[in-house]
DNA sequence: TGCTTGGATGGAACCGCTTCCACGGGAGAG
DNA sequence: CTCTCCCGTGGAAGCGGTTCCATCCAAGCA
């Protein structure tokens, strides 16, 4: 283990002129630099973070708390995070939040100095007790796709974008309508279904087709679950036209019991989703884009500047629906052209011209 | 900020008491205990962890080279890593990199004591100076999807999955065959593409259909690459009937290609991926599975076993074809019956079982 | 009763770095 | 020529833990 003091007693110099040249701080003489890099690099010394963060108090580290990280929606975000935060000298240390408590005891643990400079939390709502610890031990926070009133934030409007997709059925001519979402009081405390759909129902019914509860399914966030949904609506004596998915994932799923229960899609059965991961493109689906990735890069922009010392500040981000090739008029309800020859064809089409646009 | 000897005065002890209480070290009365833990939670007292692992030179956090982690099959490998590593209490630190450079660097910054206390490489191939390196700075090492002689590994035997590939396609009553993998002598140094290359090669040569060199493309490592390839063999005056991808991503490029060029798969061409993504099975994709999580979850248990003083060694994971929708016998060279109909149609089916199974 | 033994405990030393303070000496100013 | 300054530098203090060593005291034993 070669330390700061091996290296200055082989250049000659005390630790001070050493650490000196390591961060570029106060004054040394050309020539004493010179020694004292040469020693460097014959001992191939690297500084000990563990000593560097204990006398600085800070780490070089930033905390990243994330959901279940391995989503694809959270991928893309981490995405943004990673390559800004590294960009800016940082390394990221992962934290996957699998239940509540792992979340709470990760909070917990980062509250004191010495673990991260900063945190990042990604779609989970800290609690104020957390938020309040983590600013008494000095630790700027900045939620992403989570508003914080009076600290940093990067969010999305969940209830326009719900909107949206209602706007996008209802101009297709769709009446009977489905929601599927998340259940809404789960114990990671995630608004974004319950505000999806209280936007896509207020434009319903602002339009004069209000949303029918037997309509509206929630189940847990997984595509079997939308599946078993999409069953049980097409199983019904009037199934719906249309459906809105609270998450692409949730959308993949009702593709599956649409081609599975041999109902065609978009002939039959609209889909709409949410969030425009890649595997939607992938699959042709209709979805309310959000910007997955320049949320995550974002978010690491405003934690940086918390760092520098600036005030905290929130940012919204627009959402845009993005028409692809699993939404169409009713059945009856309307021309529907020759063109929509069903999902497969269509998403071909579209990634060649997403990458022809590359 | 608490420290340590806040505590020790509140509960009316030395620091060495409140130590021996928070790491069940050396023996401490129920009262003192008792007394030392209220004012801990009194105090809100956490313990910093910079000066801990100064104190101890150990870090808690394990650090994942990982190149461009945002690809499907590298978040399949770390959802592995970070389960395993969280289960055993350890911190994840993740270095992406995304050009060679990046790599060296943090493997340097890394070779040092108090930044982390193990290291886990995904896929990219450390020089022996780099290795030699760590080594000395007492960081133990596991690579991941890299055989190591000598020291501890998770690898699978690239050359024996492209073999598999070609037993299938051999089997399906395919002759003329071609090959689509990455560029082989790439900055990174990956192999496998060229191992899946030979092995495949190999099977094919021995069942008297070598493979032929116009057959063979090799490109970056994209999607939109792999379906240019796809466009230029199905241009030629004798296409081949099956395509062997190096990975499962550019298989999809491949499909791309065949769906644009009014090719249908199976029927006119076979596709055959490698590495069982998540999204290749939603596409129907036929592939060499090779078990990502796994993979990952076993490195961290290698990086465990080296943390806890034992002797490296190395494990080899085990490649099992998944023959899904993309392929079938040649045109005209076999009964191809009416159950595939498509690789959309096979797919939710797949789906399906698959979901029942679970 | 006196001595041994070992459990419980306090506190100093140490981990390796940054930072501040003190000091020497050369240059510029008067 | 002398007096300031300030640049360049060495080294001690301190960051907050862990660990080891010395000490104290009570219990066990002869």
């Amino acid at each position: 283990m070669t330390t700061i003091s091996r290296v200055a007693s082989l250049a000659g110099v005390g630790v001070g002129t050493v650490s000196r040249v390591l961060n570029d701080s106060g004054s040394v003489s050309a020539p004493t630099r010179v020694r004292v890099l040469e020693a460097i690099a014959a001992l191939e010394y690297e500084p000990s973070a563990a000593a560097r963060a204990l006398s600085t108090g800070r780490t070089g580290a930033i905390g990243v708390l994330a959901p279940f990280f391995t989503e694809p929606s959270v991928v893309e975000r981490l995405r943004g995070v990673t390559q800004r935060l590294s960009r800016a000298g940082y390394q990221v240390v992962l934290f996957d939040v699998e239940s509540p408590e792992q979340g709470d005891r990760a909070v917990r643990s980062l509250a004191a100095k010495g673990r991260v400079d900063g945190l990042l939390v990604l779609s989970l709502p800290p609690t104020g007790a957390q938020l309040a610890r983590l600013e008494a031990a000095g630790v700027p926070v900045v939620l992403v796709d989570r508003k914080d009133e009076g600290g940093s934030s990067v969010f999305t409007d969940d209830r326009a974008g719900g909107r949206l997709a209602a706007e996008h059925l209802l101009e297709l001519g769709h009446e009977r309508i489905a929601f599927v979402g998340d259940i809404e009081d789960g114990p990671f405390g995630f608004t974004s279904s319950r505000l999806r759909r209280e936007g896509f129902a207020a434009a319903l019914a602002e339009a004069g087709v209000p949303l029918q509860p037997d309509l509206v399914r929630a189940g847990p966030h997984r595509r079997d679950a939308a599946r078993a949904h999409g069953h049980e609506l097409l199983a019904l004596p009037a199934p719906p036209t249309a459906v809105f998915a609270a998450s692409d994932h949730q959308a993949l799923g009702l593709l599956e019991a649409a081609t599975n229960a041999g109902v065609r899609v978009p002939d039959r059965l609209s889909v709409i989703g949410f969030d425009d991961v890649e595997i939607a493109r992938y699959a042709g689906l209709t979805t309310v884009a959000q910007p997955l990735e320049a949320s995550g890069a974002r978010g690491a922009e405003l934690l940086l500047e918390a760092l520098a010392g600036e005030r905290p500040r929130s940012l919204e981000l627009a959402l845009e629906l993005r028409v692809r090739a699993t939404t169409a008029p009713p059945p009856g309800g309307g021309r529907h052209g020759d063109q929509r020859r069903g999902a497969r064809t269509f998403l071909v089409n579209d990634m060649i011209r997403k990458s022809q646009a590359t």
